[in-house]
DNA sequence: TCCTGGAATTGAAACGATTCAATCCCGGTG
DNA sequence: CACCGGGATTGAATCGTTTCAATTCCAGGA
């Protein structure tokens, strides 16, 4: 394999020219630049990674973890994240790694040899907890990331948000403006932080329309396609009265939808339905499903833009992304 | 951060001997061995990445290409790959590095510049089509690869494949057992490899139980939900009659099992469906979906262990792997 | 013609590991 | 008591870059 030695023995140069047009970071005259240019497109040279990591200290790469055991992440939507993920990354030169871990207690072990290792130059953080053992251990170890989601009480860190209340308050919003006032919601449980935030804009969303919280109108469940349906049925046999629901995550909506079918009840017609993510199933769904899109090209682009900048030592902004209404027909 | 010589230091021994230690190498006195990995525990040394594969010139890095634009995967089966593959790449001490790629133009490019720049050892193909330009490219680089999926035509090259002929056999064999004798058949284009095999498996099911294959039963669409949806309804409104129906994924069977609850007919009670993978949300469906799993750990650990042996410059054999049918209540 | 000064180029020293060859150590043998 | 042999240990070279400091080059001014 070609090597910069290579290249400068062919193009007539020393080696630190061939470095100083690679990384255009010395004066080269347009000429030898030229030069340069051609021997590295004659052989097909590319810059050996590991010797580049060890003389620059860093290695250009974002590191994301994603569990594996218990704790796996089966939701589609974050197919999609890794999908926009990746085209954030490469739009940076970036490249991304992923590291699995079935046990949440070595996920700090695997931090470390990662980033120790100089494999990755930071983290993205998704799947936050409340409370989450990887920030305080992430920041008193100094080591740059960037969270998707935020987290109370752990003091300041950067991270990247999509405004769930805000969502949820845009739903309530726009239920209430169809007529509806009884208005069911289903949630996974609040430790996740996005669910806490989500039901609190459900609970603003009320406020703000004069309406009464009500409990028998709020469930706790998993955070699947199931749990919206176990929900909704219990909702139904209870007889507790409702003209729309709102879920927590599309999977669930898509589970509350199936449940009202099976009871007669057309959701769109009988009932309104509104998720959040627009998973690309939602479109799909039956009746396609009203939802709260996660814009998830912008999601990727500030994940990484804010990683770069923690990466370079600042302390970048956090972002707080608002999601778009996306108008079907279950809603 | 600290080195090996830090680390030699403190041990009173000279770097080499904590190489030795480090990769169990070499002779060394036990004694010298648990003074070396005390000090290397009280340092919370890693050995750096970078130095190490340069030295060595490997990345223990496995390469995954992931196609980001029109061809997106948005499957959840790949969350489900992806998850598989960070197990079995843990389990073996590798990295994942996803790469992606919005422009299938850029694949060459993207591989040659992960490759060459020794960022990874070797790749993992997913998403094969039955012409796939990556193969060849790889071929004649001389880079190892290992396939997810067959094709045919290109010479030798080492794969693991699920047998969709066999698992599409046993479905037809297993209805048929339960006296179905009219089963339609969903599949997308039959450009996928994997789309291919299926169908024929469905053929020769049909030959076996002296079934005559039937035009109007067999129907190609779209690989998605949408797809499995559209094409059950036209089968519906055509007035073909059937009494079992086989997709090619599950997602597609999803569509299906929707068509049919609309039309009236319940699946697993009217019409018996079997899908084809086992996505989480397969479990959840309803009436729960009998379908063919693919089994994912043994998926990822199988394309681990012969990627690991291609790039040692072993030509591994390649696998197939059965499917297991998974009977739930839809057939 | 000789200087001067800035631009272009180069040599050589890192970066942090691995590994070959050389050295050291030590108990056992002759 | 000298010597031997093999295990344990070490020194130094090396992997392929980047980058500092030194050198060369060259046009323009005195």
């Amino acid at each position: 394999m070609a090597t910069i030695r290579d290249v400068a023995r062919r193009a007539g140069v020393s080696p630190a020219t061939v470095s100083y047009v690679l990384n255009n970071s010395g004066p080269v005259r347009p000429e030898t630049r030229e030069r340069v240019l051609r021997a590295i497109a004659e052989l097909g040279y590319h810059p050996h990674a590991g010797a580049r990591q060890l003389k620059r200290r860093r290695s250009d790469t974002v590191g994301l973890i994603l569990p594996t055991g218990e704790r796996r992440l089966s939701d589609p939507f974050f197919l999609e994240l890794i999908h926009a993920l990746g085209d954030a990354c490469a739009d940076h030169h970036l490249d991304l790694l992923i590291a699995t871990c079935r046990d949440p207690a070595a996920d700090l072990r695997l931090i470390d040899r990662l980033y120790k290792g100089r494999r990755v130059d930071g983290f993205l953080l998704i799947d936050l907890q409340r409370q989450d053992p990887r920030i305080p251990h992430l920041q008193q170890a100094g080591i740059p990331f960037v969270a998707f989601g935020r987290v109370e009480g752990n003091g300041e860190f950067p991270w990247v948000d999509v405004d769930g209340a805000a969502g949820m308050r845009e739903a309530v919003a726009y239920l209430v403006g169809k007529g509806h006032r009884r208005i069911a919601y289903l949630s996974p449980p609040l430790s996740f932080t996005f669910a806490y935030h989500r039901f609190r804009g459900y609970q603003q969303g009320l406020i703000e329309a004069d309406l009464p919280f009500e409990e028998a109108l709020f469930r706790i469940t998993r955070l699947t396609m199931e749990g919206g349906y176990e929900a909704t049925r219990a909702l139904l046999s209870e007889g507790v009265p409702f003209t729309a629901l709102i879920a927590a995550t599309d999977l669930m909506a898509l589970g509350a939808m199936r449940a009202l079918h099976e009871a007669g009840r057309t959701p769109g017609q009988d009932v309104a339905v509104i998720g959040f993510d627009d998973i690309p199933m939602a479109a799909q769904a039956h009746p396609p499903l009203t939802t709260l899109r996660q814009p998830m090209d912008q999601i990727g682009k500030a994940l990484v833009r804010t990683w770069l900048a923690a990466v370079n030592g600042e302390s970048p902004p956090s972002t707080l992304i608002p999601p778009i209404l996306i108008r079907r027909e279950s809603a």
